[in-house]
DNA sequence: ACGCAATAAGAGACCGGTCTCTTTTAAAAA
DNA sequence: TTTTTAAAAGAGACCGGTCTCTTATTGCGT
């Protein structure tokens, strides 16, 4: 009767070992590629693993290491192509350096960002990369700091923290997205955000809690103050947090009696919305309607007319946050860096003259 | 003078033993919520672990439990939109069970995919979910099988693999995506997909190691057969690796002597690079080109005009295939499934009669 | 009042690696 | 040939949890 192997024990170094008639030191020398042996031995044990199919426990290998090879990434939403495209630029990184990526994604709520992270440490991860929802509750994020491991921020930097940081210019941007629709003409523009807040209206920058995004609103008011409009933070829409938040959102913009001529979107997830709603509202971009957009994304390119966008280095982005946190990974002494990347804007055809609809 | 902490030595269960006057085991049992405790006792040992800020080494406890609440995912291309939704599937579907995910992607390299595999399983995840990128080479899912982690398949079947799988009928939809084009008149149809073989030109199946493609093309030639259409083996293009080399594909095709009237593309990605390199060329759609894709992307409904599309239900895709992955790690004994998820065509304004240019 | 069972806490092995320290072996120096 | 020293192999502690087994305490029935 032929051995009947109920449970699936895996291969240990102490069998490799034993069927290779060393000690159990000795065989973890050679697999685990540190201290010295000799060649005989070495392929003594090498064979034996083969025969055996040995694979090592990365796990126990962690633990007494104190090593997992693993860097934490918490996004906002991996489905959005802003973060699917920084969370590549990691992976490649990361790989490039022997590193993995474990991934958990926080649908940008707080309380869900402070479950990963907690886990993430307790799964040991060597460093973490953040991209916080908010900058009001942060202690989760000290914790990773006082913890010992490396934590790197990304897309939205926190005053408060001094560590590894890797954003664009946020508010210079918006400052020269803005321009471009005031100096077309347009005195009604609107800003929309996924941000909410309580209440849901705006009222002021105090309220906005994610920095990338309250760089963006400051610099949008500051130009929009410049070209004399009155009482610009009437026109910031918080609250897009889904598709359909979204429309609800473009509907009530775009049929309110003060319409605006021009709508700054704060991602693409959320222009690709408005641009239905405005599709479907028969309105025309940009005679009736200009719009540009934060992020590149596909399909803005291949729209009639092709849509103005804010184009940020996202995998740059994702690329530098990971080589940041590597580089400290591996001891580098230096103080916290904040890079930022540079932004540029690709103008395409959705900014045109408003209409003026009072004359 | 105060205590210099050099290394961060992480608090432990023996350290809170140690403050709550109780024993490792009492300890252990009531921060790892087993065993049975007196309520005093608890609450000690509680206020002990606040007070000394104790966080569990999940790495420990996996190590001793044999069970890391980890699922291994291997996917082709995370910055492809058909993947980062389908992993958004799993990752909902594995967090809403407790279980977290830990991604890598391939490439749709398979030496990169067999590393990824044996890393994970290094890692002692619980459960696999892959997209094998090739039917040649599946030694390492088999391993995966022998070690006693259960593997499920998604989007892509493999005959000799009897695991849990996730698919659509790709045979099938081809075949309805290929016959609207047929009824439509087009009689010259090219099929462009990213897999690619020895010599970069199509010649039979038998050269097509991923097994959704080989049946959506299965399908493309079967309905063109029917159709009367002569050597439909000629159309069928391989290669569209990456934008650059799809460009190429389409380049080439649509400047033949003898261009399609009709393009399939096995995805969106595929498809964008393909519509912008039609409007690059001053052909309309569907006028000049009648255009199908593989996958309801984002950009496929704002197009002008939008693009008739496949719509594979990816989300659940990724969904299901994690609940079944998730079900067998509970243990459930039922064989293998194989489960095939039904799938829509959304017929937008992309596809139209051919125009006669013989005549 | 006594024995018995149930309950709560403690002691210590164990998981599968790494790593320090010690012992053995072989080569080089005297 | 003997001593010195370096190299190679072995023994066993350790990481931080879990878990089994043992021991001490308490309540209960009779």
């Amino acid at each position: 009767m032929k051995k009947t192997a109920p449970k699936t024990r895996s291969i240990t170094v102490s069998d490799v070992a034993r069927a290779a008639n060393v000690s159990k030191a000795t065989a973890a020398r050679v697999l685990g590629g540190y201290g010295v042996v000799s060649d005989m031995i070495r392929t003594d044990v090498m064979a034996a693993a083969k025969a055996l199919d040995y694979r090592p426990n990365e796990l126990a290998r962690s633990m007494t290491t104190g090593r997992s090879g693993i860097i934490g990434v918490v996004v906002g939403d991996i489905e959005n192509p802003f973060f699917s495209l920084a969370v590549r630029g990691i992976s490649d990184a990361a790989r490039a350096a022997g590193f993995n990526v474990i991934l958990a994604n926080s649908g940008e709520r707080i309380e869900v960002e402070k479950a990963a992270v907690r886990l993430l440490i307790g799964k040991r991860v060597d460093g973490l990369i953040v991209t916080p929802s908010e900058s009001r509750d942060i202690s989760h994020l000290r914790d990773i700091h006082r913890s010992g491991r490396p934590l790197a921020l990304l897309d939205r930097a926190l005053p408060d923290l001094d560590v590894d940081t890797v954003t664009v210019d946020d508010r210079g941007i918006a400052m020269r997205a803005t321009r471009i629709l005031a100096d077309a003409g347009h005195r009604n523009i609107a800003y929309v955000t996924a941000v909410d807040a309580a209440g849901h209206e705006y009222r002021d920058l105090g309220q906005i809690y994610t920095s990338s995004v309250r760089e963006r609103i400051d610099g949008f008011l500051t130009v929009c103050r410049d070209a004399g409009i009155d009482r610009p933070e009437n026109h910031v829409r918080l609250g897009a947090t889904s598709p359909a938040e979204t429309r609800r959102v473009a509907d009530k913009l775009l049929s309110g009696p003060n319409r605006p001529t021009a709508i700054l979107a704060s991602d693409s997830v959320i222009a690709l919305e408005i641009f239905k709603v405005i599709r479907q509202r028969g309105l025309r971009i940009p005679e009736d309607i200009s719009l540009i957009t934060f992020h590149d994304a596909d399909w803005t390119s291949v729209t009639t007319p092709p849509i103005t966008v804010i184009d940020q280095p996202v995998y740059a982005l994702g690329k530098s946050v990971a080589e940041l946190l590597i580089r400290r990974l591996k001891g580098d002494p230096r103080p916290a860096e904040r890079l930022i990347l540079p932004t540029s804007i690709v103008e395409r055809g959705s900014v045109g003259p408003p209409t003026n609809r009072e004359l």
